[in-house]
RNA sequence: CGGAGCGUAGCGCAGCCUGGUAGCGCACCACACUGGGGGUGUGGGGGUCGUGGGUUCGAAUCCCGCCGCUCCGACCA
């Protein structure tokens, strides 16, 4: 992409709005452009970064079994009567009425639907277990939407849900789905904490909350000291082998939300305690037949006998992962995108544009990674150096390759790792081949 | 939903207290000089001062209503 053409509008100064960094730096960014409080239109660079989360969502989604469908944002009131939360749901449910002026609302979540498209087409213990999942769009009229994408009312989730014979091959559902959390979270390059969370009247212990750690996060929590060191996340992952020591080893490290937390019982000595702060990123729970009883979700068993399904859900807030990632990796002078999500793996700024050795250099760089596959972003604005530097910065590519006059003459282009600031001078050519590779 | 604050050019702000017909920086346009970390000069363009009403000869400024947005708290992916 050349930056002539891409609609990327920066902004050197912070909107006044803005006060956690993430919100501000998709701001000056060009990612979001507010609409109303709490929800956000998604400009091009932020759109890129937020189907990239997506997508390695929908992969670890799909290698842990389970089968992506997409139900509509807008449902009909009638499912909700039926499991009890049409009145329970409170203000931060959007109700709306359509023509006919029946009772709609726009989806805070999908427990019912789901439930209903299971109880429609399975009937028998056979077909278990039902494993489905879908990425969209959910609304819930929060009293005070916050901090930007983090906190928004209108906010892109993943939610799966699971729907199995009895509590055991649930609890196998359950550890799926944890695990390809710990690898999800792993491939954008959070540490994401598993935590043990409030499982609401159900009871148990499954229910976790995913978390990252940042001084900004809405949650307080409590983890041993060796989360901060240690990687939890197996190489390679058998889904159909038993995956209860892999969750063991990881539920065995103390790690609790406040809600969850209790001095008096904690098991983890004080000095070895970490009370800091986090993001919510995902939330994994086991409920039970809290709504396939209500919705009628009956199973025929071995027996002949029926019995409520077992349902679980689990939910990843794609649009707070863009912000969250941005929380875990910015310095003063912006973003730095892990890889695995980063708009463009490489950004060539061409210092001099309108000198024919910059551009020569700079356009054969340019066709060099596109050839070979790599995104890349070309500044071939005519800004001053100064600028053009500091707004790649801002942008935080993984990479920036620097072809200037000075360099050029001695065939010389400069390489920028954006994590670390390390700069080192090589030619084109060895620049291609150590980011094509 | 309690508490606090803010709406003046695309963005950041001043002006308001003490009413007299709107200004600064950045951005934008033109030209010139410049050119390796957000340049310099000259000349331009752009605002029903959130909105409705009131007071007044006169309202961005004073008074009342409404709308929008933000922050702190209680609640949530």
């Amino acid at each position: 992409m050349r930056l002539t053409r891409y609609f990327l509008p920066t902004l050197k100064d912070t909107p006044r709005e803005a006060e956690i960094v993430s919100h501000r730096l998709m701001l000056r960014a060009g990612m979001i452009q507010q609409a109303s409080a709490g929800i956000y239109s998604w400009l091009p660079l932020g759109f890129t970064v937020m189907k990239k989360i997506e997508q390695i969502v929908r992969e670890e989604q799909n290698r842990a079994g389970w089968n992506e469908v997409l139900m509509p944002t807008i449902q009909s009131a009638d499912f909700w009567k039926e499991s009890g939360r049409y009145d329970d749901y409170g203000k931060e449910m959007l109700r709306i009425k359509d023509r006919h002026d029946r009772d709609m609302l726009y989806g805070p979540t999908n427990e019912e639907l789901i439930t209903d498209i299971f109880r429609t087409h399975v009937r028998s213990y056979k077909e278990l277990p039902g494993r489905l999942y879908h990425i969209q769009w959910k609304f819930r009229d929060e009293v005070r939407p916050r901090f930007g994408v983090m906190r928004g009312r209108e906010f892109l989730m993943k939610d799966a849900y699971s729907f199995d014979i009895d509590f055991e091959s649930a609890r196998r559902s359950y550890n799926r789905q944890f695990v390809a959390y710990l690898r999800t979270f792993d491939r954008m390059g959070l540490k994401a904490i598993p935590m043990a969370a409030d499982s609401g009247p159900i009871g148990g212990d499954l229910s976790h909350e995913f978390i990252i750690l940042a001084d900004t996060g809405e949650s307080e929590v409590f983890c041993h000291r060796d989360w901060l060191t240690t990687d939890a996340v197996p190489a390679t992952i058998d889904y159909e082998g038993d995956l209860q020591p892999i969750v063991d080893a990881c539920t065995a490290r103390y790690a609790a939300t406040d809600e969850k937390h209790d001095p008096a019982t904690c098991p983890v000595a004080a000095e070895d305690l970490v009370n800091t702060r986090g993001i919510e990123v995902g939330h994994i729970f086991f409920f039970g037949t809290k709504y396939s009883k209500p919705l009628g979700a009956k199973i025929a068993l071995p027996d002949g006998t029926e019995d409520f399904v077992q349902m679980g859900s689990y939910g990843v807030g794609v649009s707070r992962l863009v912000a969250g990632i941005i929380e875990a990796s910015h310095d003063d002078n912006g973003i730095i995108w892990p890889e695995a999500v980063a708009p463009f793996k490489v950004g060539i700024v061409n210092l001099k544009v309108g000198d024919a050795a910059c551009d020569a250099a700079a356009e054969s760089l340019y066709d060099g990674f596109t050839t070979a596959g790599v995104e890349v972003l070309l500044d071939d604005t005519d800004n001053r150096a100064g600028a053009k530097l500091a707004n790649m910065d801002l942008i935080g590519l993984p990479w920036q390759v620097v072809v200037g006059p000075r360099g050029i003459a001695t065939n010389v282009v400069e390489v920028k790792n954006r994590k670390t600031g390390e700069k080192h001078e090589m030619s084109p050519e060895q620049a291609l081949s150590k980011l094509t590779a």
